[in-house]
DNA sequence: TTATAATATTAGTATATTAGAATAATAAGA
DNA sequence: TCTTATTATTCTAATATACTAATATTATAA
C-alpha cells in the first residue's frame, strides 16, 4: 500500500530521475564534477550548440541538481550537491554490473570460461 | 572532454535513469523492496489497471532493473540488484535535501528563525 | 550610446512516452 | 478439450521532450 504523501514522493524523486534520464545532462554533469565552468566552457569541451548547452542546464537548474553563478557576462554552473555525484555513480555501478553479467553469459554461451 | 566510450556510457546510464523516471515504475520497485510478488499482489497493492502494471514489469524487465520468475500461473517479480534500491535511496536523499533547503528559504523568507 | 561577448529564451517540428481498451498468450484444473 | 486465472501484448490517442534556428537578454567596453 501507498499512502498519499510517498506517492507524491516518488513523483518527485521521478522528476530528479527524469533530469538525470539524458545523455547530454549526464555529460554536462560528468563535465561539472571537476569543478564551475561557464556556459562556454561546456560548449567547447561538448561540442553541442550553445543552445542545446544554455536548454539543458536550464533544465538542470530548475530542478535544483546544479547551481548558477553569474561573473560579468559569464556564468558559471556547478552541482549543487556531492549527491548527485554519488547517486550518478551507484547508477552507473547497476550499470558495470549489467554489463559484466551480460558478458559473463555471453561468455558462457560461447563455451569460454 | 568526452571521448566516444565514454559517451557510449553515458547513453546507458541514461536509459537506466529513464527507467527510473515514472512515479507508476519507483511505486511498484518501492512494494519490490518488501522482497518478490506477484503481478496480482502489485496490482491489488497499488490500485492501477493490470495491463499497465505489466506494462511497467515488462519496461523495468528489459532494462535488467527487475527479474521475473514463473510459478504455474503467476509471475514474480523482484528486484535484480540490491544496488539499485541503494540508487533509488540517494535520489531520495538528494530530493529531502532539496525540500529542506526550500523550508529553510521559506522560512527565512516569512521571518522565522 | 553603440558595439560586442556571453548566455538565455522562443517557436516550430519531429520524436518518444504514457495510459486505456481490447485482445492474446500461458498454465492449471474440470 | 473447455474453462478459468493470471499475465502479456498491441494499437491508438494524448501528452511530453528534445532539437534546430532565430531572436532576445545581460553585462561590459569603446
Amino acid at each position: 500500500m501507498i499512502d498519499e504523501s510517498l506517492a507524491h514522493l516518488l513523483r518527485l524523486q521521478a522528476e530528479i530521475c527524469k533530469t538525470l534520464a539524458d545523455p547530454k545532462r549526464l555529460m554536462i554533469l560528468h563535465e561539472l564534477r571537476e569543478g564551475e565552468k561557464a556556459v562556454g566552457q561546456l560548449v567547447v569541451e561538448l561540442g553541442l550548440p550553445q543552445a542545446n548547452v544554455s536548454q539543458h542546464l536550464a533544465i538542470l537548474r530548475e530542478r535544483g541538481i546544479v547551481t548558477a553563478r553569474r561573473e560579468g557576462t559569464n556564468v558559471y554552473y556547478s552541482l549543487a550537491s556531492p549527491k548527485i555525484a554519488e547517486a550518478c555513480d551507484l547508477v552507473r555501478e547497476v550499470l558495470v554490473d549489467q554489463l559484466a553479467q551480460n558478458q559473463a553469459l555471453a561468455s558462457s554461451l560461447l563455451g569460454r570460461k
